[in-house]
DNA sequence: AACTATTCATAAAA
DNA sequence: TTTTTATGAATAGTT
């Protein structure tokens, strides 16, 4: 019986960050473009509202759209803007509530500003929940553990080991049996932890063979790949 | 028996047209302002489009958001040079002198903002990159590592756990150093018992990804460090 | 470009 | 005004 496949995943979830792709971002922009208009024009429409909006793709192609028209906003809007470079003599000119506008408009552009941050600050907040469950996994506070975890922890250690041990990694197997017998090179334990942690941190290099490894690698051996990242 | 009545309608379908509600169409024209304004962001954003967008509320207040700012894209737009009439006249006006200030104040405001929005930006790269980071180890193919990779990975792991696991220091330090002197009691290990990866810590959730992965094969083979271990 | 399953925006109400 | 709720609207991923 064939399980009924959804036509669609529908909307998905989407962090406000550039689109890598430049075929997703073509359309995303064609498709907000369109959206940024239709809004822009109800905004005029239901409030009575002279609304202007201009993009420029990232191919420089200019859109606009303009209620009563663009040039008639932009004119209005430029006629009382602030003369850049401009020094303070000239804000004489300028009417007293002609700067209560530009005030207002600068805080509206503010608060867009502070949108904009609060949703990077949910980022960090989410990318740092993500990466704990990794490094929940490195880091794992094998104190908070208990003793039977720590011994299926530490079990589960060996395995993965072990399915190295299959790739005939003599060196490997050297670092770990210390005190077996020559003790070839005890790593780290013995005086102390020579490794630094820290090497986990954003400079390190990535291992090599992600993902996309053949799984053959290990002799047939079962072996974690991960979503390439 | 009363209806329990829904403490809200939920959003209504509505006709775009003209609010009549004064009231109404200002609480209108603030939400949609708003929200213009995010859709002209994020469009910026996701496609790497130059937007703006102005409006002028029906009291003729002035709203503008634009990235990179507005000037320059309306600038762009109109093919039109700067032009700045150098109005001359005295500043003295107290209160236009205020208000220039505390346009000033609001502009050195919006661009700490900007500051402080590219350094989450910077900080959430940093994130992505560390996370990249652990999930990479995490999902590592071990055998596809060079005995480099292999050894640092290893002893990683190893110095974390000693940095952590003050507690468990001393189980872990038996395990490890078995052989060392007294060999006290290598768990479960000495036995040749395959552990059951299953169990591997208890309320600790399996990374994404990992999730479905038969580990029970990579535990089995734990019996490799048997008793010769 | 059309189609859906979702997320997102927001009309109403508080 | 801001917040909450419930629902209409916009749109990401597919086809």
């Amino acid at each position: 019986m064939a399980p009924p496949r959804r036509p669609s995943m529908g909307r998905q979830k989407i962090e406000i960050r550039r689109i890598e792709s430049d075929e997703a971002r073509q359309v995303c922009f064609s498709k907000r473009r369109a959206g940024l208009f239709k809004k822009a024009s109800e905004l005029s429409i239901l409030c009575g509202a002279d609304v202007a909006a201009v993009v420029f793709s990232p191919a420089g192609k200019a859109f606009s759209f303009g209620h009563p028209s663009v040039e008639s906003i932009l004119d209005r809007f430029l006629d009382t803007s602030p003369e850049a470079g401009a020094g303070l003599s000239s804000a004489g000119d300028r009417a007293v509530s002609e700067l209560n506008r530009q005030y207002g408009e600068l805080r509206a552009q503010l608060d867009a500003e502070k949108v904009r941050q609060e949703r990077a600050d949910e980022t960090i907040r989410k990318e740092r929940a993500a990466r704990s469950q990794a490094m929940a996994w490195l880091y794992a506070d094998l104190g908070a553990m208990g003793h039977d975890d720590l011994v299926a922890f530490w079990g589960a250690l060996i395995g993965v080991q072990a399915a190295v041990a299959a790739s005939a990694d003599q060196l490997l197997r050297d670092a770990l049996l210390v005190g077996r017998r020559g003790r070839p090179q005890p790593p780290q334990l013995a005086g102390g932890v020579a490794f630094d942690v820290a090497a986990f941190g954003v400079g390190m290099q990535p291992p090599p063979g992600l993902a996309g490894v053949d799984l053959n690698g290990l002799g047939g051996q079962a072996t974690i790949l991960g979503p390439s990242f």
